[in-house]
DNA sequence: ATTTATGCGGTAAAATATTACCGCATTTTT
DNA sequence: AAAAATGCGGTAATATTTTACCGCATAAAT
């Protein structure tokens, strides 16, 4: 698959990390404290720039004590571009 | 959050993995062949023995075409003691 | 007006994931 | 019985993430 398809899907789960934070009043320091995670970090993370690993997703859904799943709740679909 | 949650977390990926795989009578091989990913590598992952990384979660979703919210479709529930 | 908070860009070092192999024991197929 | 396929363990080299900082421009609060 296309790397360019990878980091459109990065960018949708960052948008949903940055509605989270938000729907808490949280700035990025203050989720910092919560899960350890330097703020600059999560600042990338949600605008996509970071191919975070899994300890990082699951680390970000225990610091809003959610399912790691709820970070990959958006409408995605694969094109047939995806692979070409 | 202590790793030994995350590990488990990570098992259970893994499983949903391999449920994935065999649903389609995939073998590690031939899911190698869709994925680029070398069979080995897939097998660690699927026992839970690889920290992987947001890219490769995208690559397996791809290539089963699915919504990589798929395979975190597993029971989880965060306890206190994953924080303590 | 001053202070404080915020998002974000950059960076060097350390830690870790990923690749690309090999081989082996066991199971499955022919 | 022989051949082929399978899962899996190991490894060295490479690529990448992650950490732990700094500072700055702007926004918000006092």
């Amino acid at each position: 698959m296309k790397n360019k398809y990878k980091e459109e899907v990065l960018v949708l789960f960052g948008e949903k990390l940055k509605e989270l934070r938000l729907k808490r009043k949280l700035s990025l320091r203050a989720l910092e404290k919560e899960c350890d995670i330097d703020n600059s970090y999560i600042s990338k993370i949600e605008r996509g720039k970071a191919n975070i690993g899994f300890h990082t997703i699951v680390e970000l859904a225990g610091a809003f004590k959610v399912h790691p799943k709820e970070l990959f709740n958006f409408e995605h679909e694969w094109k047939d571009e995806a692979f070409m």
